[in-house]
DNA sequence: GGGCAAATTGTTTGCGCAAACAATTCTGAT
DNA sequence: ATCAGAATTGTTTGCGCAAACAATTTGCCC
């Protein structure tokens, strides 16, 4: 390990400047890539920052030029596969445009909360925030106001006045049942996300809609909280009632709760019922059966997230982006309606 | 929307100062928590603080003090449970210590882009910093040079020189076929992680201590990637081979793709084929059949990350942390031997 | 071969904060 | 009342960098 002088201060840019003969503001220079620089002096340069191991301040270079090259990321889940697929490309998206990323996560999250982590980002500087928060709450707690920070949500709702990135869980449901109702089930039960998640209300109102479209009834939603356990709970609920031929699930993971239910209740899947899902999470293709799903690009709209965030900060107006499209992918949890 | 100056910039502790009439000193001892301050003042810059909406700029305290109260995180992945869930309580932990978290993924994990992950960190002057990288080189990588951050890794080899966190495999591994054992299998295969994980090695010799303990053969391990679909392409494998009864799963996800190719080749579990998995990720009680697993907790991995870094960034003896032991989650994926 | 613009480098200054040092006010014990 | 020491506040300075401005050199034209 070289550590030279562990006690030793780190190499500034006067340490270099004077290493390589030139001015202070010559090293900062090459280290922007000003153009006028000659190329014997930048080789100079380049040559006493390797020799001395030296890297910038950020600190010292934020507080220079008020720009820190960082943007927030304030997350209320990361632990599923959606959010942390977003999470993963928000922070590479912006360590190729040159941020950092400063994250903030929120075990609950109320106005309070979100507001408290606002305030650490803005404290920090951040140029631009981006906001994997499904919940209904976080839309609201956006416009918190906390200087000009730009701030994004993802997967919420299109409020108009901050940037909104999301998938079309309308059109998405609509898919999704009318994939249903195409194999011939007319009983299309519905586990939905609990209240206080704008997806929720969107993906049970797709359902709704290809329902109606079909001439078909809507009955109560069976509501869960998007976990596996609230889906198997779900799932006996639905297989108890014999008319129930199908179940369009609000997500993967309550959809493989759906699917040990319909197997512990003697409902073989996919001759007796049929199960479609939304996410697309890589186990979706090895659940027993195989689920049909919904597949989300969750890593584009991570990445759409960050160019909305840059279009901001650049002073531009704000993205006119589309919903994405999610896409149906046909596997064996869905067949021909029984009879 | 409160944004009363879009142009202006904000507040400095200057301007808290002068509305209340004292040196801005005075407001930095506010903020620091300085013992000595006349509780009327200490008010009246509180007052001030509030009124103008004052936060102080973290670049300039960094500058002035050197310290950025700010730990880096190094993730090869989050996108599976146990890293996500390390991210998570470490991110808490850190917050709860006053610290900021600054993130660096990386697509693919060699010595070079570590190397940069580590040297962009080091860049942002931060005081520690965590790395979840279960992959050999990883462990490498945090002996290179870069000032005097303290490293510490999470879930790697114990060399000695830094502090690392972990589960302790080995002994994972040997109870959860010893489970096996105990139900009276003697063919137990193991589908193993991937070469270059510590953790594949690990969970492969717990395995083969286990067998040797109760005088069984081991033949080789079949070996995926950590992914369903390499799960159940092994398990494709496994299940070819009529002797065994039962296979160990490095884990969970793996165990998933090995429960639908035993499905699928017609192997009943647990009647006639027992598996067990390793992390119990909340999924495993619903898979088909609920799967029995070694638990692992990544929260408190994550939290000793953060003690440990801690410990390190006060100067104090690195920590010794036995790791951590995990323990077995019986399911309905075993059963006794068949015959 | 003078002159003007571009190219190249240097100097001064301030970003916002806290450390170090200095000054003043208060307290209680004599 | 008096003084030591604690309590409380103020002043000066520098952290490392880049912006603004200044100075010098070079290239190229007629």
């Amino acid at each position: 390990m070289a550590r030279p002088d562990s006690k030793a201060r780190a190499p500034t840019m006067m340490d270099v400047a004077r290493l390589a003969r030139v001015s202070p503001q010559t090293v900062s220079r090459v280290l922007n890539d000003y153009a006028f620089i000659k190329a014997d002096t930048r080789q100079r340069v380049l040559q006493a920052i390797d020799s001395l191991d030296y890297r910038p301040n950020i600190a010292a270079r934020t507080l220079a030029t008020s720009r820190s090259r960082t943007i927030g990321v304030v997350a209320t889940d990361y632990l599923s596969f959606g959010p942390a697929s977003a999470l993963w490309a928000v922070e590479q998206a912006a360590r190729e445009a040159g941020y950092a990323v400063s994250i903030v996560s929120l075990p609950e999250s109320n106005y309070r909360t979100i507001s408290d982590a606002l305030q650490r980002l803005a404290s920090q500087a951040v140029e631009g925030i981006v906001m994997i928060a499904p919940q209904d709450v976080s839309a609201s707690a956006a416009f918190m106001s906390f200087d000009n920070v730009p701030v994004v949500t993802l997967s919420s709702v299109d409020t108009g006045e901050h940037t909104s990135i999301m998938t079309d869980s309308v059109e998405g449901s609509r898919l999704a049942t009318r994939h249903l109702i195409e194999l011939g089930h007319t009983a299309i039960a519905h586990v939905a996300g609990p209240a206080g998640f704008t997806v929720s209300d969107s993906r049970i109102h797709g359902w709704r809609k290809a329902l109606g479209e079909a001439g078909l009834v809507a009955v109560e939603p069976v509501v869960g909280d998007w976990s596996a356990a609230s889906g198997y709970r779900a799932g006996l609920k639905v297989a108890a009632n014999r008319e129930f031929t199908a179940a369009y699930v609000a997500n993967d993971r309550m959809a493989q709760g759906v699917l040990l239910a319909l197997h512990e209740s003697g409902r073989r899947v996919p001759e007796e019922f049929s199960v479609v899902g939304f996410d697309d999470v890589p186990e979706a293709a090895y659940f027993i059966p195989p689920l049909t799903t919904m597949r989300q690009d969750f890593a584009a709209l991570g990445r759409r997230c960050i160019e909305a965030v840059l279009v901001r900060i650049n002073g531009e107006p704000p993205l006119e982006a589309d919903p994405l499209l999610p896409v149906l992918v046909v596997r064996a949890s869905t067949a021909r309606a029984p009879g």
